[in-house]
DNA sequence: GTCTATAGCTGGATAGAC
DNA sequence: GTCTATCCAGCTATAGAC
């Protein structure tokens, strides 16, 4: 494959693996404390290092920062890529949504990272960036099956969603307040957005009730 | 009207005052360098003193945060009790709902200390958190006049408004890419929970075009 | 690569003279 | 109430031995 020697393959995955070990430790870390409460040194204690260490396979916090934030954007990606399983485009939509909010309530640290600008004077780099913007396709293409192609009505799909997160984040911590609104959100999007192609495209009643979880 | 002096009466004034000018650099301040950048150096120098006399006036950090968020809480209801000059309620709701948007978008900092939990540890009072429970009954009271009595709708409303902003102020800084779907939203949120009422009820059309600004 | 030790800095908060 | 001077804690980041 390459011309790099087979020992130099292993210690790269090793560095690799190691890179990742302090990944996981700094989200767990995060998850905790908040982002802006995440220090090196307890960072380093968690991962099992001193903060020297960290050193050797970081640049700076920022560079901890960015790699938080390619892990996020490609567990996002991921996530939104599975197929799902649901008998119409519209409980595929609802499914949809339910996936993103779930995503982002259940950790609200990699959802301030990756969709809010919360830590100061951290921009992620474009290599960290590439697989949010990947996300982003999948849904336009899951919007696209429900004839939604309009780029304001995609604008007012984002808004909507990341609007329930937010107050769901903010004002009930913890709750359903907000998430338990997922469907009927959907359904009014869906009657407003979709372009008018018969009767039963207007609502889907409740086919999905009890799916979430 | 009271035992005190008026001499005490004056000195109460002027402390009060002194107060007040602090929180107005503070705020200046915090919309330069955001919420978590401000420090008590900086304000002081902004304010024209030294650190220890803020703290002839304030505890902590802490409470000069809660007195930013008094401020910002009362400006906030105050703006949204200022009655409301169109034809109809659909066209007054798009004119409320322009002014949500624009006090949010127009300070982000304010925004995120009133509507969002940025700042680490912090929690407003009971006294200045109540101009905000104001301002919501407002917002209740102006949903009502719409037929909109569900707080379950409710709840879509203020997460429609929270979406909207957020995206703006996190991917459109400066721009209009969602404030300028405002008027679309609450279309699509009346035509979904506004109980229906004859034909007119259904759409605003465009009757307040150009009238934001 | 990993450690001990520490530099260098900045933050909130305070002591004590005036 | 306001100042000068300072404390003390916490942070990121580095030097240098092993």
């Amino acid at each position: 494959m390459s011309k790099v020697s087979p020992s130099t393959d292993w210690r790269e995955a090793r560095r690799a693996s190691a890179r990742e070990a302090i990944v996981d430790a700094a989200w767990e870390l995060a998850s905790e404390v908040g982002l802006a409460g995440m220090t090196l040194r307890e960072l380093a204690r968690r991962a099992g290092v001193t903060t020297p260490t960290l050193y050797a396979y970081f640049d700076s916090k920022d560079a901890i920062y960015d790699a938080m934030f390619g892990r996020a954007a490609t567990d996002f990606a991921d996530l939104m890529a599975e197929p799902l399983d649901a008998r119409d485009t519209s409980a595929a939509l609802v499914s949809y949504a339910r996936r993103f909010v779930e995503f982002c309530t259940s950790d609200v640290a990699r959802y301030q990272l990756l969709f809010q600008r919360t830590v100061p004077d951290f921009e992620p780099s474009p290599e960290s960036y590439a697989p949010a913007v990947r996300a982003l396709d999948a849904t336009r293409e899951h919007l696209a099956r429900n004839g939604i192609t309009e780029a304001r009505h995609v604008d007012v799909w984002t808004a909507l969603l990341n609007g329930l997160v937010d107050q769901q984040v903010s004002n009930d911590p913890g709750g359903d307040r907000w998430t338990r609104l997922i469907e009927e959100a959907v359904t009014m999007f869906l009657s407003h957005c979709r372009p008018a192609s018969g009767a039963r495209t207007a609502r889907s009643g409740s086919p999905t009730k009890g799916h979430q979880r």
